[in-house]
DNA sequence: AATGCCGGGAC
DNA sequence: GTCCCGGCATT
């Protein structure tokens, strides 16, 4: 029945059994984060039990891997102008991945990621309790993102020999320029209570891609009685209930404002999660990720880099660990340390592609910042300076207010720049928020998440993008053509680093699964 | 010494 | 099926 969980328990990490297996949250030490949402939760005795990860002693020397410490990595964030073809191809894949399931299993109709996600969600509801209340709240953000695509709700149709996607596109659209409902940041800062799922509390507000806007594709019906109630207790589960996701957790009338979340951000979320270490938890962050990661198809070609937010230094790396030990030194000072992160780093940058023809170029020209001044201001956030029209610097401090509500969101995907990491794009997306045990209350930061465009060639030799699993001997390097014989078994040994080197050992996590288990990186291929 | 990953082994 | 590691070739 409920057996098949115990054969889990990893090595080091903590069985996730049924307990609310302690989450291991970070606190911030000094710094504030810049938009901080303190809810004035009283006492949060899930929260509070929870901060279990206070010692920061003197050891430093911990295994490296194992163990990731606190909270995951969060830096994934991975915008793309949802251009047409951005859409197709993030449909695609995910009708693709639905399509692998179903082959060699049963016939599941969701498509997987959903489904990780909803096990996670489930596994929540199970848990004892209050405690986890922002976990549900997040969960139920997380997956409702999700499953009001169109694709999860409504199969597509075939016309005309063609596949078609209902709504999809403006689905994505909506993603992707969806901000953060003012009812959340509201409520939530005054409130002075948890959001819990029931009542006065934050509320994401999501919409159905305009309703009827395309009268050519048959609209899915998405109606606002697509969300109903919230029912509490958990659902008779085990049963593969599809188009029931997104009814959990929602009691609100359906908000006017049409928003949703953002798959990087509520890939965010999802990373902050109190119960990072459950199982489910685990899993549905892995697919999510991969997800992400297919759908801007950084296949070949494309250059891994990690780009410093903080304010005016846009210091761009080639490995993870490295630009966290930047922003560990350099921005926030931790000079004695230069080890061990608490987590803290990784809401100050982020993993964006290039193209590799423009790296070379790019490089030499790079970090043009000035040096200097940097290390200045402790709690200065790498606010990404909004709109050129803004005074620089002027530390405008934006209190806890709608970090986005002031560009207007439908102009933002259209900056177009080769050198995507040179300007910092002014767009707020609402990014991550981070839970901080602070002895009675705890509080929320928000943090956006930048914008990264990649100028995807959208080649169209290639309409059949997936084949991961059998493609390779792609042996046309050779030019001198070595007479016969001697079929020199020599693996070239791809040139191009893997996830091991890229992100660190220390940050497994963000491995491809491949690269976790040692076999061939399917991420970056040769 | 570090990296990539095949083969093989546990559950 | 998922997950991990010994060990070796490669750098
Ligand atoms: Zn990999």
């Amino acid at each position: 029945m409920l057996m098949k969980d115990a054969s889990r328990a990893s090595t080091s990490e903590p069985n996730r059994r049924e307990e609310v297996d302690s989450g291991k949250l970070v606190t911030w030490g000094n710094s504030e984060a810049r938009e901080r949402l303190s809810l004035g939760a009283e006492e949060q005795p899930g929260f509070s039990a929870q901060a279990t990860a206070e010692r920061s002693g003197p050891d430093r020397q911990r295994p490296p891997m194992r163990e990731t410490p606190g909270l995951g990595p969060c830096p994934l964030m991975l915008h793309s102008p949802p251009t047409a073809s951005s859409c197709d191809r993030f449909l695609h894949l995910l009708l693709t991945k639905e399509k692998e399931k179903t082959d060699s299993g049963k016939e599941k109709s969701a498509a997987p990621v959903i489904q990780s996600l909803k096990r996670w969600q489930r596994s929540l509801f199970r848990k004892s309790s209050e405690e986890l209340d922002m976990d549900k709240v997040t969960a139920a953000m997380v997956l409702t993102s999700l499953s009001t695509s169109p694709l999860v709700r409504s199969p597509p149709v075939r016309q005309n020999g063609e596949v078609r996607l209902p709504g999809v596109r403006d689905w994505v659209l909506t993603l992707c320029l969806c901000e953060r409902t003012e009812g959340l940041s509201g409520s939530w800062k005054e409130g002075g209570g948890v959001p819990s799922s029931t009542s006065s509390s934050g509320y994401w507000s999501w919409s159905a891609p305009s309703d009827q806007s395309n009268p050519s594709t048959p609209s899915p019906p998405l109606s606002a009685d697509s969300f109903k109630p919230f029912r509490s207790p958990a659902p008779p589960d085990d049963g593969i209930d599809e188009a029931e996701a997104s009814n959990l957790l929602f009691d609100e009338p359906i908000p006017r404002k049409r928003k949703l979340l953002p798959i990087p951000s509520l890939l965010q979320l999802l990373e902050l999660s109190t119960a990072h270490c459950s199982g489910e938890h685990r899993q549905a962050v892995r697919d999510v990720r991969e997800l992400q990661w297919e759908w801007l198809g950084c296949r070949n070609s494309m250059k891994v880099m990690f780009k410093c937010l903080w304010k005016n230094c846009g210091k761009v790396l080639s490995t993870a660990v490295g630009i966290q030990k930047h922003i560990r030194t350099i921005h926030l000072g931790r000079v004695g340390e230069s080890d061990y992160s608490d987590g803290e780093e990784d809401f100050y940058y982020t993993e964006i592609k290039l193209n590799t023809d423009s790296v070379a170029d790019g490089l030499s020209s790079l970090a043009p910042v000035s040096p200097s001044q940097s290390l200045a201001s402790p709690p200065t956030f790498p606010i990404p300076d909004s709109s050129r029209t803004e005074t620089p610097c002027a530390k405008t401090e934006t209190k806890l207010m709608t970090p986005l509500s002031r560009s207007a969101p439908t102009t933002l995907y259209l900056v177009h720049t080769d050198h995507a990491y040179q300007a910092t794009p002014p767009v707020n997306i609402p990014g991550s928020a981070k839970f901080t045990p602070n002895g009675s209350n705890f509080s929320i930061s928000w943090q956006s998440p930048p914008v990264t465009f990649t100028g995807i060639p959208v080649s169209p030799t290639h309409s059949h993008p997936v084949g991961t699993g059998e493609q390779r001997q792609h042996t046309h390097t050779v030019l001198s053509s070595p007479p016969r014989g001697t079929v020199s078994l020599r693996k070239p040994r791809g040139e191009g680093k893997k996830c091991r080197k890229v992100y660190g050992m220390e940050n497994r996590d963000m491995w491809c699964t491949a690269c976790r288990w040692k076999k061939a990186c399917q991420r970056f291929i040769d």
